[in-house]
DNA sequence: ATTTATTGTTAATAAATTGTTAAGAGTTCA
DNA sequence: TGAACTCTTAACAATTTATTAACAATAAAT
């Protein structure tokens, strides 16, 4: 599966040092020197997990999972931090900021690459779940997979089927669908999701999309 | 059976006189001397029992229970708080926090070794500790599973049904129950839950939601 | 044993939510 | 420019869910 990871770290040693790792472990890895810039990549990129050291120059750790976690179209974002050995996360209060998990930053290589398989798949799983799924997003040529045929869709089409996609069977509320495919600041109509829905029925079975009365929509392989 | 317990108390006195009843009895006893430390030694060690003492410096019991209530991975934990003598334990309002019970700490040694052993017979044997209900609510896929099967429920039935089953074995008023499912500003007939609840039985089986006259409702798995 | 308060049941009705269609505004691209 | 496509909306239909009324059944109290 094509995960995108992004790395946030002020020191260009271990940036180099993980990025490489992770590359090679056929991750697709985005990297940035402060939280700032963190925060704006991962707004572009829409990572499936952010790497956070805690300290760091312009705005720290936790000022940037605190930022990330106020952009609700990063809602299903897992975020990491990157600590120094020893140090007591627990104390650093960093979930309190967000943050699914905690990473020693000295740990052993492939330590490190399970800590982050896991990480991954535990937050539910865009890898196995296209692979379960009779539908496969292409995020990369903007085109779905279905037994073997492509489809083409417009872009909020799109954007509605990789969200529903991407956690099958979890239920998305129409908020969550409007947050993550309009943005939290475009008001649209009650009816434009029912009609974008509607499309995707006629194009990929009418059976995989299903009404949750009253929640919202999920896909179900 | 190999229980493991994590006591937390500030008083290196009361830390050592358990410890060594509770190893004599042949108990893993682990200690912190802190809630902050109890914290991270409990996500450590997962211990089946933690020996809460409510007052103490940095992270007083009732801020640590409650977040260890927030790891799910020790939901199946034990906690039990260590309270002074004559303190009532109710006004403490420590079940509030999650806590599942109290022991005085000044209690005669063999009375409070029967309390433990009382305490960790009465949560079930840890390995059976993780057979749950008979029936899991999902609220991500908003779904009930029955018997490996899968239920979907409207709206207040799921929202009825999560609040009962959430606390098995609790009577919840109806009271509780308008308030819980439809909000204290809502007012309807004095029927609908009962519809509601006849609702769940004819979906989930007659025989799990109990009716509790001039009270409310339960569920017993 | 009878009364009383409470809950169960049913079917009808109301309310809420979603589905559908067609039309129009805005875009894109040849 | 204009043809094709995308997005949004209004208006209405269809469906599902929630609530109520009326009455039956039951348990608790006297």
């Amino acid at each position: 599966m094509d995960y995108r990871i992004l790395l946030v770290d002020d020191e260009a040693d271990i940036l180099e040092f993980m990025s490489y790792n992770l590359t090679h472990a056929g991750y697709t890895v985005y990297t940035a020197a402060n939280g700032h810039d963190g925060v704006a990549k991962a707004l572009e990129v829409k990572p499936h997990l952010i790497l956070l050291d805690v300290m760091m120059p312009q705005m720290d750790g936790m000022e940037a999972c605190a930022e990330i976690r106020r952009h609700k179209e990063l809602s299903t974002t897992i975020i990491a931090f990157l600590t120094a050995r020893g140090e007591d996360f627990s104390q650093i209060a960093g979930f309190e900021a967000g943050a699914d998990d905690y990473i020693t930053k000295t740990i052993r290589t492939n330590v490190l690459m399970s800590r982050i398989k896991a990480l991954l798949k535990r937050h539910g799983e865009p890898a196995s779940a296209t692979v379960e799924a009779s539908l496969t997003i292409d995020h990369e040529r903007h085109i779905v997979l279905k037994d073997g045929r492509s489809i083409a869709l417009p872009r909020k089409e799109f954007a509605l089927l990789a969200l529903l996609v991407s956690k099958p069977q979890r239920v998305f509320t129409r908020e969550e669908i409007y947050d993550s495919v309009w943005g939290n600041d475009v008001f649209v109509g009650d009816r434009t999701i029912d009609v974008h829905i509607r499309k995707l029925r006629e194009k990929i079975g009418n059976d995989q999309i299903i009404t949750v009365k009253g929640i919202g929509y999920k896909y179900e392989p």
